[in-house]
DNA sequence: CTGCATCCAATTCGATACTG
DNA sequence: CAGTATCGAATTGGATGCAG
């Protein structure tokens, strides 16, 4: 849990099953996650070789995260997660609303 | 995230997976957890409705805890996820041996 | 655009001791 | 057995501003 709990490691992870994405891409799609926060967690995802980081091409500010090869393995596995956590959600309205 | 995140949830929800258990059997199966930690969890897991609580039968102390109708939905998740993270282990000590 | 520095509030979690 | 009470350390993450 350690890998993809927090508020926002599994977010990242989901945001990139589709495509590599740029740091600002990342952030408006997270939003509201500050800067600070996003590149301390891109920094931990890529120690944890669940992600990899290209620099630009040229000397531009151009930097892509992707998943690496491991960290495809884990997409299907956070797709069923959130899944179960659209499921669950639904549920717990339901019941809200039922209780009145 | 939140449901199963943090240190203790998930391993919580795994742990039911088999079978309904007493509180003293997950303290000891989640070693080196407190009573203080297990007992907040366990009341958040059964405010989310993943878990049901059963009191004992009787003026006994007698307390059991099991995945309710809709958390044994989860366990698949759950499972699926612990295996991913075991295979994800094997890989990250086999590149700490080879970084040598 | 991509990030780092600083500061700060809230939360989490652990140790320890105690109760009916 | 199944918790509760108290205390404190550590971590997390948010706000804001600055830099190459």
């Amino acid at each position: 849990m350690e890998l993809i709990g927090g508020r926002w490691r599994g977010a990242i992870m989901a945001s990139l099953c589709g495509s590599p994405k740029r740091f600002v891409e990342l952030k408006s799609d997270l939003h509201p996650i500050t800067s600070r926060v996003l590149t301390k967690e891109l920094r931990y995802l890529e120690q944890n070789k669940l992600i990899i980081v290209e620099y630009g091409n040229g000397a531009k500010n151009a930097v892509c995260y992707a998943h690496s090869e491991h960290g495809k393995s884990c997409a299907p596995v956070i797709l069923q997660l959130r899944e179960w956590a659209v499921k669950h959600r639904k549920l717990m309205l339901e019941t809200l609303r039922t209780e009145h």
